[in-house]
DNA sequence: ACAATACATAAGCCATCACTTATATTTAAT
DNA sequence: ATTAAATATAAGTGATGGCTTATGTATTGT
């Protein structure tokens, strides 16, 4: 069946917003170091766990983490393709500046992407 | 097993936070395609002025552009290395979890149906 | 000198956010 | 069957953030 448009969110502003509060940033750096259940999570840092519930909704609603159910428990864990939109953002505009920087494009050869899309540009310019 | 300690300065901090907001990050768009006065930066968004002086200023502050004076004009210009703590930041953790999904491809081969084991314990509260 | 222009800062307003406690829901343990 | 445990959601609250208008400070133009 021919697909039709791929018309994905795919929201940079979900992934920027979600890793700009310092407290979503650190549970999702300690999920880099392992899945995790929300109990886990919640005795490591000094927050209630409904706050880490709720930072968790945001960082799967960006497509940073994903969960998986097992047994009363719930693990999270990085989602790898996650990071893909900020990449690709970085990607788009790099070609502004690139000449500069080095270091991004060694970081973006060595990335495992495809083709990235053009960020979109939902606050446009008049 | 990474047991990363902490050595890396957090000042990926006021680039998310900066990044975070559309109208904020719409401008450092627009300098991306040269560097630009207030001025010209407030006639292309439907923002006052002062607020694009304040994006301006917050972007400044996480190093994202820098300034310079031309009359009684001030012309703002994307810094080519202000992403780079958020490059960093992408490049250190991208390291951990592609191990991990690595980690996670390797029991998905050795082990084909049955108990999941255990969430990692040897991850230490800060 | 005076007026106009370009920008920054101040002050206030309103929406959003990150947290809390309380409660509902699902699963496990006894 | 009860109780406990793990998590999500609801509701409320204080703080923060982005916007506005008003004003201050340089700089240019006449």
């Amino acid at each position: 069946m021919p697909t039709a448009a791929r018309k994905r969110p795919r929201n940079e502003d979900r992934i920027f917003t979600a890793l700009a509060d310092p407290s979503r940033r650190a549970i999702f750096e300690s999920l880099t170091r392992g899945e995790a259940a929300v109990n886990d999570l919640t005795s490591r840092f000094q927050i209630s766990q409904p706050a880490v519930s709720q930072h968790l909704a945001v960082l799967k609603d960006a497509g940073l983490v994903d969960r998986r159910k097992d047994g009363r428990r719930v693990i999270y864990r990085v989602e790898p393709r996650g990071l893909k939109p900020l990449i690709d953002w970085i990607a788009y505009y790099r070609a502004f500046w690139t000449e500069h920087v080095q270091r991004l494009e060694d970081l973006l050869d060595s990335m495992p992407d495809d083709a990235p899309d053009a960020p979109d540009a939902s606050t446009r310019p008049r």
